[in-house]
DNA sequence: CAGCGCCCCTGCCCGC
DNA sequence: TGCGGGCAGGGGCGCT
């Protein structure tokens, strides 16, 4: 379900509802995630305080004084902020039960999420260390994308959903910023000039950025802290969009697959 | 070691 | 109406 922009609307949305409340207990309903939820995550977190709110890549971040829990909504997963009295629905696998009474509820039907206990610096933990810059901070810049390409054969779609060049663009953002870009997908990374990696950055951060500000409404299922729905009123150019007219152009949308991801584009406009 | 493909899982949509 | 196949927004991991 989420790309960065609706991580980032989760993030914002719950942080003012769990910041500052104790962990009364966790629930586990079903810890069968990306990873089997660790056993004693309870432990870890029962009357700890939540002392901050934060996002690393598609990862939420609460922090703690004794460590820190990264959540990963995956494919399909969503927080909400719900009483403790809301009905248990199929797929609703972890409730973090707070003090002042509110839960902390995960859905997530494909469970390829994750809740994963991290000790000591973040930074030194396997799923963190390798990863890229955030793509709205300055250091996802020109001299860093430029000199990270060179030599790159994957296609330039590839290169840019690669968690170790930036983190955070996904498949939709990735169609949408190389068709803004006007650069052919399959193109190698490392034979596209500086002038275009300019144009690239620029229209990943202005893709991503509106999105934020938009409340993460690209995803049809997508549902906020509160669990109302997104408008889906964002106009993708591309995405979803396959046999459809182009909007600079108007020839018809191709579709093709990179490492298995549909990938949709303007034959005239995206060379 | 760069790069590709596999897979985890459920839901939904399409064609027969 | 039922069923099988394919596909979906992610991303770590194992292989070549």
């Amino acid at each position: 379900m989420p790309e960065l922009p609706e991580v980032e609307t989760t993030c914002r949305g719950i942080a003012p509802h769990i910041i500052g409340a104790t962990i009364e207990k966790l629930v586990v309903r079903n810890g069968s995630l990306r990873w089997p939820v660790d056993k004693n995550l309870a432990k870890y977190l029962k009357n700890k305080n939540i002392l901050s709110v934060s996002r690393r890549a598609k990862y939420i971040l609460l922090g703690f004084e004794n460590g820190q829990l990264a959540i990963h909504l995956g494919m399909s997963g969503n927080l909400r902020i719900v009483s403790p009295e809301e009905t248990v629905k199929k797929h609703d696998h972890i409730d973090v039960v707070m003090g002042k009474g509110g839960v902390l509820r995960f859905h997530d039907p494909r469970r390829f999420g994750a809740f994963v206990w991290v000790e000591g610096e973040l930074s030194s933990h396997k799923l963190f260390k390798d990863l890229g810059p955030e793509p709205l901070e300055d250091a996802f810049d020109l001299d860093y994308l430029f000199a990270c390409s060179r030599k790159k054969k994957v296609s330039v779609k590839s290169f840019i959903m690669n968690a170790h060049v930036v983190v955070g663009v996904g498949n939709i953002y990735a169609n949408e910023a190389l068709f803004m870009s006007g650069i052919h997908p399959e193109r190698f990374a490392g034979s596209i000039s500086r002038k275009r990696y300019l144009r690239l950055i620029e229209n990943i951060k202005k893709v991503l950025s509106m999105a934020v500000e938009r409340g993460g409404t690209t995803l049809k299922d997508f549902t906020n802290a509160e669990g109302k729905p997104g408008y889906f009123s964002q106009q993708l150019l591309v995405y979803g969009r396959k046999g459809e007219p182009c909007v600079e152009c108007g020839c018809t949308l191709q579709e093709l697959r990179i490492s298995q991801r549909s990938t949709i584009f303007c034959k005239k406009c995206q060379k």
